[in-house]
DNA sequence: ACTTCCCGCCATTCG
DNA sequence: CGAATGGCGGGAAGT
């Protein structure tokens, strides 16, 4: 049984897009950002999500360094909602003008604060004021500790994702390849290898930013170079579609039975044990439990709820997700309209086209969300 | 062949 | 110390 057979998987052309990033960043949100829930638990997350957690770490870094979430405690997570974000990239503004010379200059690395906000007492000791007397601490520990401290947090994905995001709030340009954003936010440092090590950081990024809308991925107009551009502001923000949205909008579907919890292809969280046949070798997706009635029977979802193992994933299977297009298809052919909303994340388009139709639905949905949220001043239990 | 980027090993940090 | 975090880059899917 020692035989390579890690991922049967054999008829189903598992489909990358599938599992990526920006999917899971979708789902995630379109989990949480249902008005009630404002503790996110990663673990749940990830349990909810068919995830790996590490998976999450990555969704929720990004997504903190935006503003939308913050950190509450170890595995805990306070959602701060879409209406949190214009002032986060305010405060990138300004931080990025203030200096701006660490786009242009070359590779002295500064030392940049980025986290701010003006409340709660994070653990941030300060490190420069005055514990420079060496007393017990020959090592230094302090010292030194705070140093390896900035060392990592310079190569987070959190401080990479506000220096992309910076690029755009700081300056003109609004078409920006990964590739140029590397370079510019790697000062010099050509070596191909960081570089692509940085590249790749910045396609993790993109894709969650795009999965918000902040972003979209294009091409330079001439070139054929793929590029993102960016979408957070100038008429596509959401204080604009928040006011915007007074204009015909007023449909608010109390649907009040909230979606239990969303799950689609991605997360086939099978128990089934390592090193086994699986049983099923083609399903035709959704069907699973089935037990749930209740919501739509459109509504592709299964007991998730099996939380008594821990993620065990390990070759998660991915039960084969056939059809791609037709599948989702039929999906948004459903009128479902602001019901499904919440459970119409499986949007994985194919096309142009459903793409920017879910991107719609998408900010139809946040707006309103917005507009509740700022008539509550979000309440936190 | 090149671009995109998932996966998960394993170093760090936290409690 | 074990658990929680999260760099990092190999290498496979996608074009």
């Amino acid at each position: 049984m020692a035989s390579s057979d890690p991922i049967p998987s054999r008829h189903c052309t598992y489909n990358r897009k599938q599992k990526s990033l920006g999917l899971l960043c979708t789902n995630f949100l379109s989990l949480y950002d249902r008005g009630s829930v404002h503790l996110i638990g990663l673990d749940d997350a990830a349990i909810r999500l068919g995830v790996e957690r590490r998976r999450i770490y990555d969704i929720v870094n990004v997504l903190e360094s935006i503003g939308l979430l913050s950190r509450k405690a170890k595995n805990q997570y306070i959602w701060r909602g879409f209406v949190a974000i214009p002032h986060t990239l305010q405060e990138l503004k300004e931080e990025g003008l203030k200096d701006n010379s660490n786009f242009l200059r070359g590779s002295g690395n500064d030392n940049d604060k980025v986290s701010d906000d003006e409340d709660d007492e994070e653990t941030l000791s300060n490190p420069a004021t005055g514990s420079q007397s060496d007393k017990l601490n020959p090592n230094s520990s302090t010292l030194t500790k705070s140093l390896k401290n900035e060392n990592r947090r310079e190569k987070s994905l959190a401080l990479l994702t506000q220096n992309f995001v910076k690029l755009f709030v700081c300056s003109n340009v609004e078409l920006i390849s990964l590739d140029e954003a590397a370079k510019l936010l790697l000062g010099d440092a050509h070596n191909t290898s960081v570089m692509r090590t940085k590249v790749r950081r910045l396609y993790d990024i993109a894709n969650v930013l795009s999965s918000m809308n902040l972003i979209e991925k294009t091409h330079t107009t001439d070139t054929r170079k793929p590029a993102f551009r960016w979408l957070g502001s100038e008429g596509k923000t959401w204080n604009e579609t928040l006011h915007k949205s007074n204009l015909n909008e007023s449909r608010k579907r109390a649907f009040g039975s909230d979606i239990t919890n969303i799950s689609f292809e991605r997360n086939n969280v099978e128990l089934f044990t390592n090193g086994d046949s699986n049983p099923n070798p083609k399903k035709p997706r959704m069907e699973y439990g089935s037990g749930l009635g209740q919501a739509d029977e459109n509504n592709l979802k299964q007991g998730t709820k099996q939380a008594s193992k821990n993620y065990q994933f390990g070759p998660f299977a991915p039960a084969c997700v056939p059809k791609v297009g037709a599948s989702e298809n039929n999906n948004l052919k459903q009128v479902h309209g602001w019901d499904s909303l919440a459970t119409a994340n499986s949007p994985q388009y194919q096309n142009e086209a459903l793409r920017e139709l879910y991107s719609h639905y998408m900010e139809a949905w946040k707006s309103w969300y917005s507009e509740i949220a700022g008539k509550r001043s979000l309440q936190i239990l």
